[in-house]
DNA sequence: TTTTATACATAAGAGTCTTATGTATATTTG
DNA sequence: CAAATATACATAAGACTCTTATGTATAAAA
């Protein structure tokens, strides 16, 4: 069972959210990492998707980038944009909503 | 909050195989209406998304149609097709486990 | 009688991802 | 020590899914 990849459609950029206003300062390929653990494989985010999404967030000003060299390697650090994070929490409640209704809608129980 | 458009990619195929296989027969109209009453305008299904998901469900034989004329207007139902009830589930299944695991990674409580 | 509700259908275009590819460095393994 | 794997970013082509718009048709409500 390859994961859940066609129900991430959508969900991407609000995940990317979450995670940062969870945890705070993140890189791109530790957001991969933390979402692919804390599932159990289950939500596997591909370098593919989560670069060019973490990029509009930034352009749409709802997250903020930083570099640093770390271990010889370049990371681009990500903090939820504190200007923005009103609008962050918004969508935040949402995606919450949303999963909410539709696993009433459906009868989802595990 | 013109309700949660953006969330619905991907899982629109198995919300409708969810709603068939808990409701038994029903139709295109009918789907759209359910999913609006019960999740209080959140959950908006499109007749430009659902009817095209609905002839590709059938096409791949997970759903199966016959027509009605009810009240002078014609209506086409759907069921599950028995043969691929465990198809179904399993489709189902996954869904549950990502909606569960999406909320349980970004600590979704509401 | 006009509007709204019911009920289906399709098509153009936008948006979101997958898959593939590329760059570069560090670590592990054989 | 060489090769493979892991870390870490990035972009592009193509596939897929949905939105928006449009069209057809009948019944009920205003």
């Amino acid at each position: 069972m390859d994961s859940n990849k066609k129900f991430l459609n959508g969900t991407l950029k609000t995940i990317l959210l979450a995670l940062l206003k969870e945890n705070g300062k993140m890189y791109g390929y530790e957001i991969c990492q933390m979402a692919k653990e804390k599932t159990n494989d289950n939500i596997l985010l591909t370098e593919g998707a989560i670069y060019p999404a973490l990029h509009r967030l930034e352009k749409d000003g709802l997250i903020l980038s930083s570099k640093e060299i770390v271990n010889g390697r370049t990371r681009k650090y990500y903090i939820v944009n504190s200007a923005s994070i009103q609008e962050v929490e918004a969508q935040i409640d949402l995606l919450s909503e949303f999963t909410g209704h539709l696993r009433a809608l459906l009868n989802l129980s595990a």
